[in-house]
DNA sequence: TTGAAGATTAGACTGCAGTCCACTATCCGC
DNA sequence: GCGGATAGTGGACTGCAGTCTAATCTTCAA
């Protein structure tokens, strides 16, 4: 499958590893727009170039930091109980909120980021926009299926609607919180 | 009620109106991201410090040039007609909608750098955000008291979901019509 | 007329993301 | 071991937003 090693000097696997580590700390510890890339490879222990190696910008190597530190969060809603789409979905939008309080500011971050530059967009799109949404249309068409949610209504509007909303809280620096998600859905399944 | 007038050397009226004109051009022809601050104060034939002595950043700049621009935009929808509130609403998205056809790239630039910004951060939520939410849960509330919207559905959660709708499309460069706006609506009164 | 208050100017300066470069290090096939 | 290919290093460099400074201009009030 992976057909041949590439010829030349391997890419050194820890020095990306240190990179996300020290990313995430710092972000976390000091917010993304206090950290400069200076520190991260400085406490690194990496050059500038070695970074720019890997990554495109600093959104993109924070992304991924996050991305992987967070792949549990948000992970797809379990169909196998017998609970009801409405209950499956609240706890959807509960858990996800729970991890914005930790990674609420960051998200906003990458987000403005990817406002501001083309290719970091598509990547961010890619790897956190689609998927959630495809998991709220997932849970929604389930949701018609069982009879719970009108056939009448659009799930695709639906989503946006549901994700828009979660979006400008954030933006916004609203609160999210599991009140906010009893509101949505209840809207929602109205 | 303004007071005396304050001592020293009068502000020049007309280095602000250049600043504003000159901003809204470059940006209405290049995009605000290449749009430099140095571009600006030169077309204008004004100093840097002019400039700062007024706003504090690049992005207060255009969003008043830009808010001066549109006060017509998304204004107010009238209520006199005999129309219901569903169509005034859709009507107003419809409004909105287009004028995005011209301003969205603007508007995702400083949604992006309100993001990176507190101060500017309150001060476009105070011109430009809470504005337009109420406008919105004021058409929905009329929408309760006449009858149109079941008075059990809660109007401020609703108002989230619609302009979240409107800024998740525009934030991931999704499509901004008038089909877009009748699903919204579709789905607010369903 | 003089001086205080505040505006304007030109330009130097800081801090940061991202690029570039010359050089060195490591792996591979021969 | 040698040469080609690629990665890593340190540091210089660019471009831009925003700050700071020293000097000059404009208005008012005493």
């Amino acid at each position: 499958m992976s057909g041949k090693r590439p010829s030349g000097r391997p890419a050194n696997q820890d020095a990306s590893t240190a990179l996300k580590a020290v990313a995430l700390r710092l972000v976390r510890e000091l917010g993304y727009e206090k950290v400069s890339v200076s520190a991260i490879i400085e406490q690194a222990g990496v050059a500038r170039q070695t970074l720019y190696n890997r990554w495109n910008t600093k959104a993109d190597l924070v992304l991924e930091a996050v991305f992987e530190q967070t792949n549990t969060y948000a992970a797809e809603p379990s169909w196998d109980g017998a609970e009801d789409c409405r209950t499956l979905l609240e706890d959807f939008l509960i858990r996800i909120f729970e991890h914005l309080r930790i990674y609420g500011d960051t998200l906003r971050a990458l987000i403005a980021a990817s406002q501001q530059d083309a290719k970091f967009h598509k990547s961010f799109h890619a790897n956190f926009v689609l998927p959630r949404e495809q998991m709220i249309t997932a849970l929604l068409r389930r949701a018609q299926d069982r009879g719970e949610l009108s056939p009448g209504r659009s799930v695709e509007t639906l989503s946006t609607l549901i994700h828009g909303a979660f979006w400008y809280r954030l933006l916004n620096r609203g609160v999210l919180n599991a009140g906010f998600a009893k509101e949505i859905v209840a809207e929602t399944f109205a």
